[in-house]
RNA sequence: GCCCGGGUGGCGGAAUGGCAGACGCGGCGGACUCAAAAUCCGCUGUCCGAAAGGGCGUGUGGGUUCGACUCCCACCCCGGGCACCA
């Protein structure tokens, strides 16, 4: 695929020069000796992965990526940007003298690889394991310093024996919303046994029978059944959680459709956490985008619950304005909300249903276009306002959701927008509640008025309460909504018809997945059909062998269509005899699977102690790596690097189930991710030919500049993530032929700020090859390949500008790599390097030491040649990093700049230690200067220090 | 619509409120070469000028300041997230 020949190819080459060929044999040799010497091999404070020695007393410092799914594609040059930012960044920390602890491990279920496999009719399996070596081999050609040792993958049988048996732990957990925290339900058992704490009827727990108690307890367990509608994806086969399912409406994977679907599936209790997920947000050192994200998607509204007596009963709305419920003149029930039934009068029943009829048909996509106009049918009945006891009628539209809240809205047209539009459509009242603000009349161009006949939309903000005051409640006149939302609340709890209340956007997670590539549930179901957990002596419970894992394939446009479950169809595993302690008796096997997103929620947890085999991760070593740094500190990973993509699902689901493990007393850190960061992306550019098709971007000429041809025909631009479809991929192996895995590396650290996303440019890798060259030419002759870094005499060798811009660099190299900041670091590089070319005269080892360390973390291997040349036998990788003198940064004299008005005009140059007058009277005596103030004298004179003089004439 | 980012040479980008454009690519000129490639050296924001030098320049328009890419206000454009959430 690459068009680039092997850099420094040619007949009368110098022989001992810098390569892709001498390059790559560096490489390999040192990527040898790394694996033999387990040079990055981290040791831990106890359990098989310990060493006493090689901890001794340093530091830890756990650096992490997001675990990579194994694609099938093999890697572009996009992908390894990340890994190579905390390759670079562990490696300096390392040589800081910390414990770094750096792996990669592949999280390997999930959709594509069976996708794949029902492709191709291989086995996921087999397919998985080629992926994985396939990325193993071409990550370890790059040189990250990681421990392999501690490399696992989800999909390995020791490994998703523990996802089961966490699994497990959240399934006999329940949340005790007194304590706030998670606890075991064999707790809750003895609690309601005792009688310490009720039975919801009031029979004494002995009285219930064994299935009573069975299912009291299985409805306060962490992981429950639900009959619930859900999202379910034929095209998939599958159903699918909130979060997989895009704003359109459709899967996240394989962008087909979503439909609500009525089904009994499997939950997770997250929503039980939604507070501690909100609140801990603050003690993390995340991307303050992120943050928001998480918190939108958690979305905590406080508001009250108000009951409005009706026909059926109190209807029950949620409201985050109940001090607005006197304009509250109708109200608005989801079509699908359960008391609609009993609503609905004889008359209306015909419109009612052919309503309902409507709204199910609809795609999600459909429902949530905020464009069109409100629709909705009266039931025919009547409700109670609480506070004004007026008559309202009560109708359903599909803008209420069931999904939210109650279901149910008061609605209130003066004071929501939704509700106004809805009133207008249908002729209903409008009431103010609160008098807006002259200037909103003003605005709007009309006068003020109390009657919202004038009004042209919903008024939403502070403004005086009108209409609001009955026999025991007034909240009429000046007051702020905080005040009238309180007075209000406390009323409604008064008299029994509400309370103040939160609630939130955050569903409980579905975490059953109708595939077969995942982790079974260790789940049985008993002749009463009810669930038990799988033993723990019985994990892990293997994945089938399957020959046909294939789905019943579905028409993706087919909401009717039905899940079939892949592990049914192996009946010698689905159904078993098994000896519980009460007799052997049959079981069937719960068939589902577990989503992608489980093996992925506690990964870093086992990088720490993948061996173990008696626990998930051994306390202590989880505290020393993982632990809390403090006050307030939460624990977890010292540095998190990953897409933004991310944001919502993993890192949500992640911090869940390690929050549970928390309560559960498994983990001393309450969050898993102290630090994240957002790496940015690499882009490339793609050429569409005439007929709009992509064609190989790599054959692509541009001549003249802005104009591109492909084989003469000419080309459009465009600008894309990198990928088979725009034909635009360039892999990290073949930069690695071009020019070798340090140019690739140092490539990809200076093409711009980490966080940020940026074109991908071949033509520029060509920068980073030369810069490597002159390094290589410091140290050895091009000609005879003989090392010429001299040592240096009494004085140390080097002149002192070498000397100052040597600890210019320390200081600023060491700063860029501490934050992250590997572009400026390799510039500064670069300067140095320029530096000690242009002073055409031998480097002194004084120099060539510091410079070797400084560039070791970006350009491993060759850093190692180097320092082995310069007569080291031990690995450059825990060499300390050099420590700038202060002293050398200052100069004798300092040059400034001399503005009048703002514009430079001159430069002067001054002892450094020159005061402010000293510099002043310099300025004004330079020669450019007075003839520019032509006599006149100065209005103004401001001196920066050590930088420049302005003179305001 | 709301909430985040971000707009700097031909391109990627650099600049604690203090000399805009570091560093790299590309381009131009030169060295080496029979020649080319590779490598090395010099120049390279833009306009005027032979030069010295000067004018203009960080999306647009205002403002604060001795001084603004940087801070404030309004707007335009690009990328991302959320979106009938009561």
């Amino acid at each position: 695929m690459t068009n680039l020949p092997p850099s420094g190819t040619g007949a009368d080459l110098p022989p001992h020069r810098y390569n892709a060929a001498l390059a790559q044999e560096i490489e390999l040799r040192w990527q040898d000796r790394w694996d033999a010497e387990g040079t990055f091999e981290a040791p831990n404070p106890a359990g098989p992965l310990a060493d006493a020695d090689r901890l001794a007393d340093r530091p830890k410092r756990f650096v992490l990526d997001m675990f990579p799914y194994p694609s099938g594609a093999g890697l572009h040059v996009g992908h390894p940007l990340g890994y190579i930012g905390t390759d670079v960044y562990g490696r300096f920390r390392r040589m800081m003298g910390e414990n770094v602890l750096h792996s990669i491990g592949y999280d390997a279920f999930g959709l594509p690889a069976e996708q794949y496999a029902i492709d191709t009719g291989t086995h996921p399996r087999v397919r998985t394991e080629q992926n994985i070596e396939i990325m193993r081999r071409q990550l370890r050609r790059l040189g990250l310093a990681h421990d392999q040792r501690r490399s696992v993958a989800t999909t390995d049988e020791a490994y998703y024996r523990w996802t089961q048996w966490i699994f497990l732990q959240i399934y006999n957990a329940w949340y005790d919303e007194t304590k706030g925290q998670a606890r075991p339900v064999a707790e809750l058992e003895a609690e309601l046994a005792s009688g310490s704490r009720p039975t919801p009827d009031g029979r004494p727990w002995s009285q219930l029978s064994r299935t009573e108690q069975r299912a009291l307890i299985d409805s306060h367990r962490l992981v429950y059944l639900s009959e619930a509608p859900v999202n379910w994806c034929p095209g998939l086969g599958t159903v699918l959680a909130n979060e997989e399912v895009t704003a359109d409406g459709r899967s996240d994977r394989g962008n087909y459709p979503v439909f609500k679907k009525r089904m009994r599936q499997w939950m997770m209790r997250i929503t039980a956490y939604a507070d501690r997920l909100l609140d801990d947000l603050d003690a993390l050192d995340w991307p303050e985008s992120i943050k928001t994200m998480q918190r939108n998607w958690i979305g905590r509204s406080h508001g009250a619950n108000v009951s409005f007596a009706s026909p059926a009963g109190a209807i029950r709305v949620f409201t985050t304005r109940p001090d607005t419920l006197f304009g509250a003149t109708f109200m608005v029930l989801s079509p699908e909300h359960p008391m609609v039934g009993e609503l609905t009068t004889a008359d209306q029943a015909e419109a009612v249903a052919a309503y309902q009829r409507e709204a199910a048909a609809k795609k999600d996509v459909d429902r949530q276009d905020e464009s069109r106009e409100k629709t909705g049918v009266f039931t025919g009945s009547y409700a109670t306002n609480p506070v004004t006891g007026t008559e309202i009628p009560v109708w359903i539209a599909d803008y209420v959701l069931m999904g939210y809240g109650t279901g149910a809205i008061m609605a209130v047209p003066s004071g929501d927008q939704r509700d106004f539009e809805f009133a207008r459509r249908f002729g209903l009242p409008i009431v103010a509640t609160q008098m807006p603000p002259d200037a909103w009349f003003e605005g709007h161009g009309t006068t003020p008025s109390v009657s919202c006949d004038t009004w042209p939309e919903a008024y939403v903000g502070e403004g005086t309460y009108v209409n609001s005051a009955n026999d025991s409640l007034m909240l009429d006149g000046e007051r702020t909504m905080v005040e009238a939302v309180a007075l209000i609340s406390a009323w409604l709890e008064r008299n029994g018809v509400g309370e103040a209340t939160i609630t939130f956007r955050l569903r409980d997670w579905l975490f059953a997945r109708q595939r077969y590539w995942g982790e079974p549930f260790p789940i049985l179901w008993d002749d009463n059909d009810m669930p038990v957990a799988v033993p723990d002596h019985l994990l892990p419970v293997l994945l089938p062998p399957l020959e046909d894992f294939k789905p019943v394939a579905a028409d993706p446009d087919d909401a009717t269509s039905e899940p079939e479950l892949p592990l049914g169809r192996v009946k010698e595993w689905a159904e078993l005899t098994l000896d519980l302690g009460d007799g052997p008796r049959r079981y069937k096997r719960d068939l589902n699977v577990m989503p992608q997103w489980a093996g992925s929620c506690w990964y870093e947890l086992r990088y720490l102690d993948p061996t173990n085999t008696q626990a998930f991760v051994d306390a202590e070593v989880e505290r020393y790596w993982m632990g809390p740094q403090g006050n307030g500190h939460p624990g977890g990973v010292d540095l998190y690097v990953g897409g933004v993509e991310h944001a919502v699902l993993h890192l949500l689901y992640a911090r869940f189930w390690h929050k549970v493990l928390f309560d559960l007393g498994h983990l001393s850190s309450w969050e898993p991710y102290h630090r994240l960061f957002n790496q940015g992306y690499i882009q490339a550019y793609a050429y569409t030919d005439g007929r709009g098709l992509n064609v190989e971007a790599s054959e692509v000429i541009e001549n003249p500049p802005g104009v591109w041809t492909h084989n003469g025909e000419p080309v459009t631009r465009v600008y894309g993530k990198m990928g088979k479809s725009l034909k635009n991929i360039v892999t990290p192996d073949e930069m690695c032929a071009t020019y070798g895995a340090d140019t690739l590396r140092l490539y990809e650290m200076s093409m711009g700020p980490f966080d940020a996303s940026r074109p991908w440019s071949t033509r520029d890798v060509v920068g980073m090859s030369r810069f490597l060259q002159r390094v290589w030419r410091l140290f050895v002759d091009e000609e005879t390949g003989r090392f010429q870094v001299v040592d240096a005499g009494v004085d140390g060798g080097a002149d002192p500008a070498t000397l100052a811009a040597l600890h210019r660099t320390i200081a600023g190299v060491s700063a860029d790599y501490d934050g992250l900041r590997f572009n400026t670091a390799v510039s500064k590089l670069i300067e140095l390097v320029n530096h000690l070319t242009k002073a055409d005269e031998p480097m002194v080892r004084s120099v060539a030491e510091p410079l070797t360390v400084m560039l070791s973390p970006l350009v491993p291997h060759l850093a190692e040649e180097l320092w082995q040349r310069l007569g080291h036998t031990t690995t450059i990788s825990y060499e300390p990093f050099p420590v700038a003198d202060a002293s050398l940064l200052v100069a004798d004299t300092v040059e400034y700049a001399v503005q009048v008005k703002g514009k430079v005009r001159s430069r002067i140059t001054v002892p450094a230690d020159a005061d402010d007058a000293t510099v002043e009277a310099a300025a004004l005596a330079d020669d450019k200067i007075v003839d520019l103030l032509a006599g006149a004298a100065p209005r103004r004179v401001i001196v920066v220090k050590g930088s420049m003089v302005n003179i305001v004439p």
